[in-house]
Formats: structure tokens, sequence, C-alpha cells
DNA sequence: TAATATTTGTACGTATGTATG
DNA sequence: TCATACATACGTACAAATATT
């Protein structure tokens, strides 16, 4: 026998386990949980909404996998973080599943990429403060003191771009920042991107372009040295189409 | 025994159902399998990689729901059409769950829908074509001639923002779009925003400007008819959180 | 340090629902 | 209608991790 309390409301329509998930996110809206607080035990859901520990588990990691729930072993259901991990790994997938079409993933991610930054530029230059300047003044000298493509390189460049967007206040926008940051990063090394010496010389100059556009308070130059910046990138996209056949 | 292959590539790392779901996707990425290809069944993952039936349910469930691989009942595990479904109800769910934080998740949405039309309007104005515009024109008589907050409109509404930023060719763009066209869909109706009758009424006239500015060709007046269709949503925001208390 | 209770992780067997031929 | 192949669901048992005592 299915149960009864969820398998009731359950007639004609999808899976067990949707419903459960369902369910689960019905729970966390009505006590209006907030991220971290405890969930029931699995053997409680099972009772409470009729099901098998099975069906419960299944759903619980459907929601896992969206960062809505974090289970811990030996300690329990929380609520997640809310985070946008799950996008960043399916445009990941995206672009690694299909890196023949000429790089059409990849360009896309740029260009995404691109307009969260000078699309704000405005936004952008008006809010950042002198504290984010230094701030960000350091994390270009820590990539030009670091070979580019290195640990320390990239670890300097995602700071960088997540500080620029920081002052904003829009959680949204800086979540995706990083989630399309950590997707480009993996998916490049995987497509065959030819990047000249003279090129990686210039990454951190581009960016301290980037800095001093901003400090000069000028949104239009600011918006330039942004072009500048992911100009290269498409240029070795551009480059990498022409040879690989496309006409 | 926990099986052998992957067991044995599992000491101290995370856990077997991680695992599993990795070499699946190792599996995909190793045989260039394209979206709507079948997947092996269940039993043969069980045992081309030495786990339990609950182990490889558990991770094809996580790659379900980001859209990775795509389950049918009494058919099969096929690769999924790795669309952004996942974002569009995680961020619907941090908007519903967090509903009394001066709608800070609403507002964010606001913005990055404004962001995507708004700053890429120089490549849409340049793209649009003619039939392009007339298709647009005819999504407007439609919203007109529907309620506002009607099937009819909504419908219309979603096409018609799809269709915005399509010419872009940007497929990452146009998915991002929907996806958070849905979620502002879904949280706005949970939230306590008064829209007067009156606003009610220009809100197919805010639309019609916007695809009278871009048969214009003149981008800055697209850009600014974008920024007054969204205008108004941030009125109401900005009114609400007057009325709750905060100064 | 060690024992114990709680909770999630893994495994296996069985029965049922669903689509194809 | 029947047979086959597949996913769905259930229940039980034990392993592993994390506390508390």
């Amino acid at each position: 026998m299915p149960g009864a309390e969820v398998a009731q409301a359950r007639r004609g329509r999808s899976s067990l386990r949707q419903e459960v998930a369902d369910e689960i996110k019905r729970h966390m809206l009505a006590h209006r949980m907030r991220p971290g607080d405890l969930l029931p035990t699995e053997s409680e859901l099972c009772a409470t909404l009729g099901a098998s520990r099975s069906s419960v588990r299944e759903a619980v990691k459907s929601l896992a996998a969206l960062d809505i729930v974090e289970v811990r072993h030996g300690h329990g259901t929380y609520v997640g973080g809310l985070g946008l991990s799950a996008l960043a790994e399916s445009v990941t997938f995206r672009g690694l599943l299909s890196p023949d079409d000429d790089f059409r993933a990849y360009a896309d991610l740029v260009d995404v990429r691109e307009l969260f930054e000078r699309g704000n530029a405005d936004g952008i230059v008006a809010a950042l403060t002198p504290a984010h300047l230094d701030a960000l003044d350091d994390l270009v000298t820590e990539m030009a003191r670091h070979p580019a493509g290195g640990e320390g390189f990239t670890a300097a460049d995602r700071a960088f771009h997540t500080l620029l967007v920081e002052p904003l206040g829009n959680d949204l926008i800086s979540q995706l920042t990083q989630a399309f940051w950590d997707s480009y990063a993996t998916v490049g090394p995987h497509l065959d991107l030819v990047t000249p010496g003279d090129e990686r010389q210039t990454l951190a100059a581009h960016h301290r372009a980037v800095v001093d556009a901003a400090r000069s308070g000028d949104a239009s130059a600011f918006a330039a040295a942004i072009g500048a910046h992911y100009a290269p990138v498409r240029g070795r996209v551009a480059a990498a189409r022409g040879a690989t056949g496309r006409p």
C-alpha cells in the first residue's frame, strides 16, 4: 500500500517522489524556515508523508542537488543555502558536452559575463567606495605577481570579478557572476583555445585599466575597459572557429 | 561489500552516490552523447559501477533535478535537455522563502531581467528583423486584448520577452530570460504588492513603446522604453517597503 | 577514552506500474 | 492478449558518521 496522506493527493498525477519533494518545500514555506534550520528526520518524513524511505531519500536528493536542502551524514537534513551551484554545474556540463559546436556555449558564457559588468557600469562606478577600489587594486597586484593560469592568479581573478559587482547590492547578480565565472574557468581549459604568451602578460594590465577607469568615475571609460578585458577571449574563440573548419 | 570499480576510487573521498553521479557524467562526456541519447539502464549502471540500485537511483535523481538526465518511466534514462529549469526552481524558492526581507529577492530579479534587455539594447535593436518586429506587435495586440494578470496576457508577456532577446542568438541569455520570467511570475503573486488599476491599463502600452523604439532603430530610445517598462514594478516594491515598516 | 543513541548511507529482495512489440 | 523490459515503490537490515554521556 503506497501510504496515505501524499498518495491520496496523487491520483493520476506525477511521481510520488515529486510529491514528496513538493511537500517538503511546502513544509519549509509553511514554517518560514531559514537556511541552516533543521528539517525532520527521514523517518519522520516517511511517517508524515506516508512514503517509504527510498522515496523520501530520492526526493531529498533532488532537493539537495538544487541547494534547497543540505544533508549532513549522521547529523540530519537542513535547509540549504539556496545558492546557484546547481546553475553552475548545469551550465558547465552544457559547455563540456558540446565543445564542437563552434564554441557557442563558451561564447555565450563570455557575453553574459561581460553583460553583468558592462551593463551595470553606471551602478558599479557610482557605488564603488575607495575601500573597494583599494581592494581591487590589491587583487590586480596579486594577479601581476602570479603567472596567468596559475593558482594565485585564478583565485585573484575570481575575487576581482566578485568584488566588482558586490557594491551593486544585488545578491542574485553576485551569485550569477560567481556561478558563471566557475563555469567559464572549468570549461575553458577543455577547449582548444590558443593563448599567446604576450596576451598572458597583458591580463593584469587589463584588470588594472578597469580599476583606473572606475576610480576616475567615468562610466563610459569603465565600460570600455570591461570591453577590452573580454575582447581577447572573443578573439581566441574566433581564431579557433576559423581554424577548425567553419568558414 | 560495496562493489569494486567505483568503491576502489573512493578512499577517503565523498559519498558513493556522488561518485556514481560523477561517473555517469564522465560516461556522457566520454561517449560524446547529446540530449535525447539513451543512457544505460539502472541495472547496467549498478553492474558497471559496482553500486547498489539505491545509490544509482539517488545519483540519477540528483542529475535529473539539474536536467542533466531525464528519466522516463518504463522507458529508460536519457541525456537531459540541459535547460535552466533548476535555476528557475532555486531562484523561485529563494524568493518565496524570504518574502519579508524588504522584497530584496524580488527586486534583484527585476534588476536582472531589466539588465538582460536594457544592457543588450544595441545588439537587440541591430538584430531585430521586420519579421521579429511584426511578431512582437502581434503579441502586444494579444496583451491589449486580454486583462492584465489573466491567462492570455501572461502567456503573451512571456513570449514577448523571450522573443525580444532571441535575435541575439545567445542561447544562455534566452534561457536565463525565461527562467527569470518564470520565477518573477511565480513569486510576484505571493507578495503584497498593490497594482493600481490604471497601471494595469498601461502595461500593453509600455510594451508597444518598446517595439516602436526598436522599429525606429534608436537604441537609446529602446533602452529608455525598457526602463519605463520596469519602473512601475520598482515603484510598487518601494511603496510596499514603505508600508511594511522600513523607513 | 569509551560506550551508546541518533541519523544518514548503502545494500538487497520483492512487488507493481508503464511502455513496446 | 500476452510477453518483455524498464522504472517505481516498499521494507528490512546493516554500515558509517556524529553527537552525547
